[in-house]
DNA sequence: TGTCCACGTCT
DNA sequence: AAGACGTGGAC
């Protein structure tokens, strides 16, 4: 096949989209604004990214940031250990490298949270390294040019795709060449749908669109269906508070807060509520009221909370559980979105 | 409502 | 190799 750099590039200077990660793209920025960039569109991430860099403006500063307080950076944003691989890292490239990010692509993808995608893309961006930097987009744009039906998720597909990516990149420009496969990806080679094939600055050159299959590719595999599972949260409000407990250090939204919650189990009735808190040491004030269910979708797991409301005296949090008023919920703790409804319900 | 985006990285 | 790991917005 003809080589699409000239044509891709000369479209990629003309319609690229002014990004703050671009205007400045220094390794830290390229390397925060791809892990931020991973399952997450560029508009939910900006101000994010913006007020990230506000706050810890280098590497070293990352480094030595409060772990609560990195959680609170990434509050709503979801799969919080990217932030957690990022300090992580961010200590190791202190230590070992003095501050900055090594400019060898092997070195980058040893970091913690660093895959080959994100090490390609620091290499190529800001080193100007001659590496491919193989996202979703450029798998869609690569299966759609080649009329290519093999499963993007098979591993070994991936490797053919990125084969060819790098046929095509020109030595003197890897950086400019893999944004503009992303950028294409992201503008004109759309998912799903119909593709914007007339304004694609390689459609001459588009196997897929000359067979008429554009949309039907990139193929993938079926996804599994859902784990269902039933959750109980229990609102405890006292004088001091809201109750709140901290989830285990690992596994799922490890090291976050939430209400008292207890997963796949479904307590039923008000008595039920009450006896869990007794178990927990609590004394029980008022009747347990119910309020109205809420669903919550991850990739993998379906929530369905039932939730209840109840008023407690004063007295010490069970362990591993602390009183927060609404203040401290919002400034100190992070609560992921899957309990979004109680949050509403307590007033943040 | 349900599906897709969303391969990205780690285990 | 395959499953774990979040979220929100478009359609």
């Amino acid at each position: 096949m003809e080589n699409i750099a000239p044509a891709l590039l000369d479209w990629f200077y003309k319609n690229r989209r002014i990004l703050p990660f671009r205007t400045d793209p220094s390794p830290y920025h390229v390397w925060l604004s791809e892990i931020m960039l991973q399952q997450t569109r560029v508009a939910a991430a900006l101000p994010y990214y913006e007020r990230f860099l506000r706050e810890l403006p280098d590497i070293p500063a990352l480094a030595a940031c409060d772990p609560e307080k990195l959680h609170k950076l990434w509050e709503g944003l979801g799969y919080y250990s990217r932030v957690r691989n990022l300090q992580k890292a961010a200590r190791i490239v202190c230590e070992q490298y003095g501050g900055d990010l090594p400019a060898d692509y092997d070195a980058l993808l040893a970091l913690p949270g660093i895959g080959e995608y994100t090490a390609g893309a620091i290499a190529s961006i800001s080193f100007g390294l001659a590496v491919p930097a193989v996202d979703g987009n450029v798998l869609r744009v690569f299966a759609r040019l080649y009329n290519d039906d093999g499963f993007i998720t098979d591993p070994a597909v991936k490797r053919l795709f990125t084969a060819r990516v790098m046929d095509h990149q020109p030595p003197d420009a890897p950086g400019d060449y893999n944004q503009a496969l992303m950028e294409l990806g992201a503008l004109v080679c759309l998912p799903g749908g119909e593709p914007l094939c007339g304004q694609c600055p390689l459609a001459d050159l588009c196997a897929g669109r000359k067979a008429g299959r554009a949309r039907d590719l990139p193929r993938k595999a079926v996804p599994k269906a859902r784990k269902q599972t039933e959750v109980t949260v229990i609102l405890a409000e006292s004088p001091e508070g809201w109750l709140l407990q901290q989830r285990p250090p690992k596994g799922l939204l490890a090291g976050l807060w939430q209400p008292l919650t207890f997963e796949d189990t479904l307590l039923e009735g008000p008595g039920a509520v009450r006896d869990a808190l007794e178990e927990l040491g609590l004394d029980t004030g008022d009747q347990p009221r119910p309020l109205p269910g809420a669903k919550h979708i991850f990739s993998h797991i379906e929530w369905h909370l039932h939730l209840w409301r109840v008023q407690l005296p004063a007295q010490p949090a069970p362990a591993g559980c602390v009183w927060a008023s609404c203040q401290a919920l919002r400034e100190e703790y992070t609560l992921p979105g899957a309990f979004k409804a109680c949050k509403k319900e307590m007033g943040l």
